[in-house]
DNA sequence: CAACCGTGGCT
DNA sequence: TAGCCAAGGTT
């Protein structure tokens, strides 16, 4: 048990470690013996999408699709039916993609490796490592953007965390990890929850807060965010994103193809359906047929 | 690096 | 209620 803190910081594993073990919520991926393709699926579902929304559709997928093959046995299209509503359904189609190639190239077994999960489709930064430790229990940092505000606030005395810099919260994970593989496991898991359910955006529960005692955003007497901000989200009412939303669920409630006509029906602009149709079938997300009709991808 | 990519919960 | 925010990734 080696907890020792780098750089004179104060240590935040060992009581947050502490805490997490009553604290913790009891959701799917934490179960003894949750497939590591569980954890593969449920972090590339989790991204900007709510725990609560997750939840029910991962266990549909898992129960669907045990293993990467059986994904990759299906069409893609099948995928994002499958996806519903969680949003930005690129992500359903990297995910089928993923599951292809780990059948193909990985003998159907999700990789350890955190290079080897980079190179698949839809996986970035927090991904990988996030499968790496939580599904193998690996050493490694895992920065989302709980952790990016609880290290933060903790740690540097900032109300907000800066805009996402390239690796720059790595080091600075890295340095509250303890050396144990299984302690370290449990410091990024018990960072993020508490980020989630106490260190949260607005309104921080510092009352039930663990690590009150050496936060040094409360030492400073909670200053206000001065540095540069997160840019903000674009507005959605009346975006493209909103537009491929309502063809996209045309797409998923139809078994068969969707014409032109009513496609013409989700949104008045013609222009801005264009440049929507027309991103989405760039993407994959949709396919024209020799009849003038769209589907999901069936190939 | 900034812009783009959905949908819904919460205050 | 309008705006903020969410276990990010890709281009």
């Amino acid at each position: 048990m080696d907890n020792a803190p780098d750089r004179g910081r104060p240590d935040i594993a060992t009581p947050l470690v502490a805490w997490f073990r009553d604290a913790a919520r009891d959701l799917p991926w934490r179960r003894p013996g949750f497939p590591a393709w569980g954890t593969l699926v449920s972090e590339i579902m989790l991204q900007q999408t709510q725990v609560a929304r997750v939840v029910p559709r991962l266990e549909a997928w898992l129960t669907r699709w045990p293993t990467p093959a059986d994904l990759a046995a299906s069409p893609p299209g099948e995928a994002v039916r499958a996806w519903d509503r969680l949003g930005y359904p690129r992500r359903a189609i990297a995910l089928h993609a993923a599951a292809t190639a780990i059948a193909e190239q990985h003998g159907n077994v999700v990789p350890r490796d955190v290079d080897a999960l980079l190179a698949l489709p839809g996986i970035g930064d927090y991904t990988a490592r996030a499968v790496a430790v939580f599904a193998y229990g690996d050493r490694h940092p895992v920065v989302d953007v709980n952790v990016r505000r609880v290290l933060a606030r903790a740690l540097l005395g900032h109300g907000q965390p800066g805009p996402a810099k390239a690796k720059q919260d790595l080091p600075l994970m890295e340095s509250v990890l303890p050396e144990d593989r299984d302690a370290a496991a449990a410091t990024n898991a018990a960072v993020m929850e508490l980020g989630a359910l106490v260190c949260v955006a607005r309104s921080p529960a510092c009352d039930a807060c663990p690590i009150a005692d050496r936060c040094a955003w409360r030492a400073a007497g909670y200053p206000e965010h001065d540095g540069p901000r997160a840019p903000k989200q674009a507005r959605f009412a009346g975006s493209d994103r909103q537009v491929r939303g309502l063809i996209m669920a045309e797409l998923r409630s139809s078994d068969v193809p969707v014409l032109r006509s009513e496609i013409d029906l989700v949104w008045p602009d013609d222009a801005q359906r264009e440049r929507a149709l027309a991103s989405l079938l760039r993407d994959g997300l949709a396919v024209g047929d020799d009849a003038g009709g769209y589907t999901l991808p069936s190939v």
